[in-house]
DNA sequence: GAGTTTTTTTGACATAACTCAATAAAACAA
DNA sequence: TTGTTTTATTGAGTTATGTCAAAAAAACTC
């Protein structure tokens, strides 16, 4: 796979002091297929370098995009995590999902132009952004880039008819067994440590996401706990036996 | 727009003596961006004609794909409807979603190269097949036509995104209400009947969708009768007020 | 580090929705 | 049509999860 002038960006910023947590490697990053991409366009399509891409930190609380900005990057997540949420008018937000280190953000944005969600930073993170309208700017042949797109668009549709087909009709210790599992499997994909990680989100996130009251949240975690499957500390968890865990959230318990 | 060789097909088929309903306008049809394009496509790659686009009837009951099929078409529904689910060890079916006449089937499938779940008629029922490995393998070039699959996309992303967040936290009577709601504005923007209709699902793989009990589906469309809000025959529905259904839907009831 | 604010845990109680079951109505087949 | 099968309705009783509330623990702030 061809590395071009973006190299340097890609491997500058190892170590962000605000960071929370260690950084995700590029060839584990799932905007890694795009950026190669972008690494051999940038090369010949005379934009200068670090227009396309360009790494930030960004602070815990702080937003990246709101909901309805005009579309305008991909974002991936370096280090840390997000939440993406639509706000309501009652003033209860909807979350609608999590980013951890190495997912990308905003793909969903390109579609209808403009943002669908707000997404903002749990804890101190960094993320890459991919500034795709500078690219259509430029005029280059993108058929690549595109069939890159459309890849990664199918699989979180995807996603999404996988969490609908299991969120409306699991009980809520498979839905939090669930989240666990799918938490602890995203890390792992992306070259982290995933028996014992952080939960960035808050319990009532979650059940917000989820679907569950807070509570509700906080008493089926504490039972796990009871029932030797993870261990607790504050937001820190330790997935103590993975494969009951995978057996409750696929309703085999 | 320009029309090209395609146009026989496209305007054939109007009376359908097996389709069970009304057939959607071309240009009323979801796939219709597309399918410009594929005119246009067609009408220069030397394909024959008819290999890229082929219509056909479906009866009730009858699959058009089945999970993990290997992917090779996008389909639009033309007349009649069809569920998509995804079968399970149990044989508890989870059905993901109804697909009405002008709406598009498939696309799902081009990500991973296989369908994600198994799509079936509910009643006699025609449709739009767009063979897109053929129009591959013709190595012409398809940017405007990946551009067109990627809004597609993102718009499915967007539309699943919102059917979760608003799924999860609803009541039974939340859910109908927007399950109905959906339906009415679906095929109104199709241009077909929007306050009369019929619902060609059963009460339990409504409910299966929704993550409710047949039974509770059932109680809660008896409850919006005896309210004044619908009135139902069989699988026929009448929305009579569809300001109220909208409100509940919302959850401003 | 002390004080303030936010988050989490835990308990008691309320209730929406599920399950099981029986009847009624439609759909289908001969 | 008649009989058979499937689907829908309705009722009774159970239960999982939500709500409200209070105490405890963490997380910030100065």
């Amino acid at each position: 796979m061809k590395k071009g002038s973006l190299a340097t960006i890609r491997t500058a910023c190892k170590a962000d002091k605000q960071a929370a947590s260690a950084e995700v490697e590029c060839q584990n990053c799932g905007l890694d297929p795009i950026c190669s991409i972008l690494d051999y366009a940038e090369e010949r399509s005379g934009v200068p370098e670090g227009v396309l891409l360009r790494r930030r930190p960004v602070s815990r609380g702080e937003t990246i995009f709101r909901k309805d900005d005009p579309f305008h990057s991909l974002f991936a997540v370096k280090a840390g995590s997000f939440k993406t949420y639509i706000p309501r008018f009652d003033h209860t937000d909807q979350v609608v999902g999590f980013h951890l280190v190495g997912e990308m953000l905003g793909s969903e944005g390109m579609a209808n132009g403009s943002y669908p969600y707000t997404a903002r930073a749990l804890e101190n993170s960094s993320v890459c952004e991919l500034r795709l309208e500078k690219l259509q700017d430029s005029g280059k042949p993108i058929e690549e880039l595109q069939q890159g797109i459309i890849e990664l668009l199918g699989k979180e549709v995807a996603f999404s008819h996988e969490l609908i087909a299991s969120m409306v009709h699991q009980t809520s210790e498979q839905r939090v067994a669930g989240f666990l599992s799918s938490l602890s499997h995203r890390l792992h994909r992306r070259g982290m440590p995933s028996q014992e990680f952080n939960m960035g989100m808050s319990r009532s996130d979650i059940g917000n996401f989820l679907g569950l009251a807070g509570e509700t949240v906080s008493r089926v975690l504490t039972k796990f706990q009871k029932q030797g499957l993870i261990r607790l500390k504050h937001k820190r968890v330790t997935i103590l036996d993975v494969a009951a865990v995978q057996q409750m959230a696929a309703g085999l318990d």
